[in-house]
DNA sequence: CAGCATAAGTCAGCGTTGTTGACTTTCCAA
DNA sequence: TTGGAAAGTCAACAACGCTGACTTATGCTG
């Protein structure tokens, strides 16, 4: 796996190949976020609610620490952001019962039900574009991506999949 | 290479699957410009600046309006952008010799200095990431970003990328 | 128990980068 | 000569990052 070339066959290397894979991330990453933004868009939140929705239901219970590691922003910038959600009763935040400092987050009906519809409009454009490219193009796909994380990033990301709540 | 997986092995379909391509997708994009904005973040600019530099290094000789409908966002926007490199001299804008309209656009000396420091940054981890996946990925992932882009920003990507001027 | 650390929340202010709307200037082409 | 395209400008606004300073509640440790 690691060790196909090592002396020839170098090409796909090159500068211009490099910069190809740069353009090509650019232009692919606006179309994965087209259309939840279009969603979003009519409902006056942002891609930072949709980020938030996105992994509070994939880590039910997670608490605010592990939230704002993960995402990558302080805390002031995420709490803006939850507050409106917990306003807007999309988002439910439960103070935690061995360590009463925490607060866990929980989405509510509403609020799974904005996450299926962004999460549907998301995972309808990644379904075509894995067929039309196949099941080895999109473990060639993954490889990368892995490979493109900051090691810090990658590590948190399996940490938090695994812990769960 | 479209007729691989047709009744069956559809296991790289699954909800999960696609989940765990968009989180991909998400970590991987910050690893992307995470070191192109460590450098910029101590020069005053930001992404968007990275944007036009490099667009511009691509295509020396472009118009504004080429510009702005490949970055797909509002001439004011980019206007902003473009001014601020224009006066600290990155970017010479030449009004049009057959459409005197139109401004053409050009990185200066010091302007290609700051797109190689971006680019270096941004290609090493990219290098980085094609080499530790092998070209069999590489293809992948360049096969799936491309699926995934809009067909209509494909489009205008090729044919920018094939115009030059 | 006292005191420090931690988790969360808040307020104020700022910067980048996107948006719309309205307007002017320049200039090509029918 | 007139309509429209290209470019530029001004104003206002929103989303979403940031820093800094501060409070409140709670946990832990000496």
């Amino acid at each position: 796996m690691a060790d196909a070339p090592v002396g020839e066959n170098l090409l796909f290397l090159t500068d211009e190949q490099l910069r190809q894979g740069i353009e090509a991330m650019f232009f692919a990453y606006r179309g994965f976020t087209s259309d939840p933004d279009r969603i979003l868009a009519t409902l006056a939140y942002g891609r930072a609610h949709h980020r938030a929705i996105h992994f509070i239901n994939r880590a039910p219970g997670t608490t605010v620490n592990n939230l704002l590691i993960l995402l990558g922003v302080t805390k002031q910038s995420l709490n803006r952001v939850l507050r409106t959600l917990i306003e807007d009763g999309l988002v439910e935040s439960r103070i935690g019962t061995s360590d009463k400092r925490e607060r866990h987050l929980y989405l509510t009906e509403e609020g799974k039900a904005l996450e299926a519809r962004l999460s549907d409009a998301q995972r309808a454009r990644m379904r075509a574009a894995f067929r039309a490219a196949g099941p080895e193009a999109v473990a060639g796909f993954r490889q990368v991506l892995e490979a493109m994380m900051d090691p810090e990033m990658r590590r948190r990301y399996h940490a938090f999949r695994e812990a769960g709540a």
